[in-house]
RNA sequence: GUGGGUAUAGCUCAGUUGGUUAGAGCGUCAGGUUGUGGCCCUGAAGGCCGUGGGUUCGAGUCCCAUUACUCACCCCA
């Protein structure tokens, strides 16, 4: 047997109405604050996503699906949304449409990984990137809808954390003092720790192990660091926070993984789902289209897993089930019955009618519990007498009341299903 | 990339200290007197016991390897 490639999952029908239903409510939630969505290739150029996301960082130097095709082109897998829309805008010429641009996208994202709970492979996001607002105002809106789209889903055990990582004027002082707090903790390190501390000494932040994360607590903090600019910003942001009454808690220890994040990191982090429990994550992205060779222009966006919001949703009781019952079923018995069910449900489907009947030759029995499990709203039934007599029994399966129809009246069978 | 756990029917699982033709429930299909669903009853189909080696007279059961699944690290959504 062939199966599916490790880490990627097949979404069955049984579960299909709970993708719908967090589709449908990203794109309400998105349309509620004015933002438009947009569609890119599935793959891009591989140096689109070094220059944009950074060549230091795990997804790129380990977690990307490269390949070259026929023309000996490097090519990559999107691992994630917003070097494409960074590329997409400058692309097209929008970096210099009326900002703030507004703009949100449903995406497949390829990462080689080893797969968990909320961790895979082929993985989906609901993305959104607000373009042209430096001010903090960008941020709290931008999280505004993340918090929005959160509560829509009846997702609850959420917390909110934010942090600034500082901009490229603070960062370096910041980096230091990190560096001289770690220096003198070196002994104690884990192995990992003991290389970033070089290499890259905010990574130790966040470090899960117990010895490092004990030392982070009495770490330097970012926030005590900041320029007065970011400073002033992050004071701003979380007196929009305020104002909107939105719940958040200020955490040292984000350190995004993407090197274009500036300023404001923010996490929904839910409590309940396991070892991957961002549902949600996002930040400031200041310097990344003119990276990719853009004018400057501000950015800031998060994306949600669509696999973490169904893992949150389960824990908090939230159950979307698809409602497609058919109105009728007409249950025929012998070859004429059957050619004639077949015009009448092909009528009621053009009246905009969900109605069935039987396609494999079953006994009446059989087609009665058929459609007893299709949970249809009524059948009728249907043989040599009835096409003769022009009248058939239709029975209404909740309550089991039968009455007579006439057969070759669809105007008076339409009405008889719209009633209830 | 590093660890732990698991692998028997479509699904959830039994299967004794190794011992004859591997079981149950659910699901599927067909019946339960000649034209009516749910409940109940009967029957049927459906398994190279993940795969490959090894130990043994004999392996679903023990050992090794491998693959997949799963959880955690790492990283991130």
């Amino acid at each position: 047997m062939i199966q599916k490639p490790r880490g990627t999952m097949d979404i069955l029908p049984k579960d299909v109405a709970t993708w719908q239903f967090i589709e449908s409510k990203a794109r309400s939630v998105a349309a509620k604050f004015g933002f438009s969505e947009i569609r890119f290739p599935s793959f891009e150029s591989t140096e689109l996503f070094h220059r944009g996301v950074g060549d230091s960082t795990d997804v790129v130097q380990k977690e990307m699906y490269t390949f070259t095709d026929r023309e000996g082109r490097s090519l990559t897998l999107r691992p994630e949304g917003t070097a494409s829309v960074a590329r997409t805008l400058i692309e097209n010429g929008m970096c210099s449409d009326t900002m703030p641009l507004k703009l949100y996208y449903l995406i497949n994202c390829f990462r080689y990984e080893k797969p968990q709970a909320g961790r895979s492979r082929e993985f989906f996001q609901f993305g959104v990137e607000l373009f042209g607002a430096a001010d903090a105002a960008a941020d709290a809106e931008i999280i505004a809808v993340a918090h929005s789209l959160i509560k829509e889903l009846g997702i609850k055990n959420t917390k909110l954390h934010i942090n600034s990582i500082g901009c490229p004027e603070c960062r370096p002082a910041y980096r230091q003092a990190l560096k001289d707090y770690f220096a003198a903790n070196t002994a104690e390190l884990c192995d990992t720790c003991k290389g970033r501390l070089e290499t890259n000494p905010l990574r130790i932040l966040d470090c899960k192990s117990p010895v490092c994360s004990e030392i982070a607590k009495n770490a330097p903090k970012t926030v005590d660091h900041l320029c007065p600019e970011c400073k002033q910003h992050m004071d701003e942001l979380e007196g929009y926070l305020q104002e909107m009454g939105i719940e958040y808690e200020i955490d040292p220890h984000i350190v995004r993984g993407l090197d274009y994040y500036t300023r404001t990191v923010y996490e929904f982090i839910a409590t309940d789902i396991g070892a991957q429990s961002t549902i949600l994550g996002g930040g400031r992205y200041d310097g990344l289209i003119k990276d990719l060779g853009g004018p400057a222009l501000s950015g800031i966006g998060f994306a949600a897993g669509i696999t973490r919001l169904i893992l949150a949703m389960e824990k908090s009781g939230v159950n979307i089930e698809s409602e497609n019952r058919p109105a009728l079923y007409i249950a025929s018995m012998g070859k004429d019955a059957a050619k004639y069910a077949m015009g009448v449900v092909a009528k009621l489907r053009c009246e905009g009618i969900y109605a069935e009947t039987d396609l494999v030759g079953r006994s009446l029995k059989a087609q009665m519990k058929y459609a007893d499990k299709k949970r249809a709203k009524f059948t009728l039934i249907m043989g040599d007498s009835e096409l003769e007599n022009n009248k058939a029994q239709l029975k209404n399966m909740d309550n089991s009341q039968q009455t007579e129809i006439a057969l070759d009246d669809i105007g008076a069978l339409k009405a008889m299903l719209s009633v209830e």
